[in-house]
DNA sequence: TTGTCTGCAAATTCTTTGCAACGTT
DNA sequence: AACGTTGCAAAGAATTTGCAGACAA
């Protein structure tokens, strides 16, 4: 909680990207024949809420915190996978053995993580890697559909 | 299978680096009281032989499929635990639900992984990438102890 | 001998699936 | 009414652990 706001940490709270998330999310759902109401609105609105890094247990406690609908561990799974067959979701290993998901933005807007010793996660957000990224595919001569980089870092001593 | 030997795959096979590899763990493992022979060996062989994203089941594959002496799965599993314990092994989680494992040089010479659609996987290594995000971590202000690339591709059309 | 390592089987943890009941259209 | 969706419980898959026998130093 540091009292400046970085070019790196733009992305961790931005209550305007959740509630455009979760709208493309139930309009695409819908698009696709399929239902919103009970349990799958229940995740996307967890999801809408706090974009990063929650493993479907996560998602379960945090409905069962708030009071509200909630929502079975298997239906979360179930949710999830939906969303991801339509690109509504990432899935991530972070390497704990449990898989972590988070929203994907329709515009592509995203951010990667670095990964405490701690066991602490921050998001970050950096064009100049972009770039990188992007200058590589062409040099590998490969067609990028997606990439993700985790950096694994020590508090700066 | 190109004929051509680019830039990006000069980590694929190198004799040179399993065995370079396979000496050190041998001489951390001794240096740290540990034992060599039976099934650790065998896992160490394994490892040098093919250094990339290995599970730990085909590990046990192989070793049967070699005919020599094999290595039960909680040996290997209990291998790698403490071949990691020593950062003498990666671990990377590909997104399937399995982990993979593998050598990690001593020299910090290491590559990263395109992910192909069809399931294919090839390892690359660029210097320009890696220059980014040195530089990145400087700009995050972290001190970068690791970190994972993973390009999602699709064969170029 | 002495303490470590290994195999086997049981236990855990995460995730998926079968099925009957429920809710939405 | 018709069909997708959900909860509950059982099934699966990957990984970990307890323990007694085998092995290395």
């Amino acid at each position: 909680m540091s009292t400046h706001h970085s070019h790196a940490d733009h992305h961790t709270h931005d209550p305007a990207a959740g509630t455009r998330w979760s709208d493309h999310a139930e309009r695409v759902l819908r698009d696709a024949g399929l239902r919103t109401g009970g349990g799958r609105a229940a995740v996307i609105g967890v999801l809408a809420g706090e974009g990063c890094m929650l493993a479907a247990q996560d998602i379960v406690d945090r409905l069962r915190t708030q009071g509200g609908p909630g929502a079975n561990l298997a239906t979360v799974y179930r949710t999830l996978d939906t969303l991801r067959a339509l690109d509504l979701v990432h899935r991530l290993d972070p390497g704990d053995g449990t898989a972590r998901f988070e929203r994907a933005q329709p515009d592509g807007e995203h951010h990667h993580h670095v990964l405490y010793a701690d066991g602490a996660i921050e998001p970050f957000h950096d064009d100049e890697l972009e770039q990188a990224i992007h200058t590589l595919a062409g040099r590998l001569g490969i067609e990028l559909v997606g990439h993700d980089v985790v950096l694994h870092a020590v508090p700066k001593g």
